[in-house]
DNA sequence: ATGGCTACGATCCGTAGA
């Protein structure tokens, strides 16, 4: 919006001021191959600005890049045959991109980041942890100290930093149907919802929980047992965003559409909008 | 009875996801 009034305006006729608007997404496509047409009907209909895509699940060489530069995005992207894969989509240039955490030495490709406009995007693919105990499990927890250890450092770095993905963990029981049922399961555990504290104390912040929100509102449904129809979800996607974003963001939502389509991911995208101080 | 989908790469079942 402009200080005159005008509601939403690129250049205001007023003059007073410009105005920009960068809208941020995030989804777990689970299988990019699979998804494509899905995305590119969001990418249209949603026009984000950069998107931050999971579970890619091919590699660099068969990223679809010419179907997505076709509908405006450039593309940085950390591939992986049948598991994991990342990639950033942006309507500006990437600049500054690397791949994984560093000094954490990792097969899965799980993380990218990349500078887009002055703006730092760090996509993140967390590990499932697959049980409480089990050798994933534990991964969960030494990757979950890596990453918050490295973004203490980006941060230091990047005052303007935006972590988005899926981190595979509830925060908090509003985030879970029924947190009964999932007391101590893996995704709402102590030890997993300490982890995502740990990154919140670096200064950052839930995007989703700026705002009141509906109650019960998930990223993720089970394909199994008909979870979305019950709405049986957790909210296991985020985009944190540090002091100088979050104070620049006007809403953060979450849009169940494409999980209603045909063969659609079992997540769905997260997007927040930040206003851009003009001039 | 502890399953139930979905994707993948390998066969016609196992692994993984969450």
């Amino acid at each position: 919006m402009c200080p005159c009034g005008a509601r939403s305006v690129v250049v205001c006729v007023c003059d007073q001021s410009v105005t920009k608007q960068m809208k941020l997404a995030t989804w777990n496509v689970n299988s990019l191959k699979v998804r494509l047409p899905h995305l590119l009907d969001w990418l249209a209909q949603a026009r984000p600005d950069v998107v931050c895509l999971q579970e890619i699940k091919l590699v660099d060489a068969k990223f679809p890049r010419a179907e997505l530069e076709s509908a405006g995005y450039t593309a940085v992207v950390s591939g992986q045959k049948t598991y994991n894969g990342v990639a950033i989509l942006c309507r500006v240039p990437l600049e500054e991109s690397s791949t994984g955490i560093p000094e954490y030495p990792d097969e899965q490709k799980r993380v990218i980041c990349a500078t887009a406009a002055g703006t730092r995007i760090v996509c993140v693919y967390c590990p499932n942890g697959q049980a409480v105990g089990s050798d994933k499990y534990e991964y969960k927890l030494r990757w979950f100290k890596a990453l918050h250890d490295w973004l203490r450092e980006e941060l230091s770095r990047y005052p303007r930093l935006a972590v988005m993905g899926d981190f595979n963990v509830a925060p908090e029981d509003r985030d879970v149907h029924d947190p009964k049922v999932w007391e101590g399961q893996v995704l709402v555990s102590e030890p997993e919802r300490a982890a995502f504290q740990a990154l919140l104390k670096l200064g950052l912040s839930d995007a989703f929980r700026l705002f009141p929100q509906p109650e019960k509102v998930f990223s993720w449904w089970d394909y199994r047992m008909m979870g979305f129809r019950r709405n049986a979800g957790l909210r296991i996607d985020q985009i944190l965003l540090s002091a100088e974003l979050a104070g620049q963001c006007s809403a953060c939502t979450i849009d169940k559409a494409p999980r209603k389509l045909e063969r659609p991911s079992d997540h769905t995208p997260v997007v927040c909008e930040l206003e851009l101080p003009g001039n």
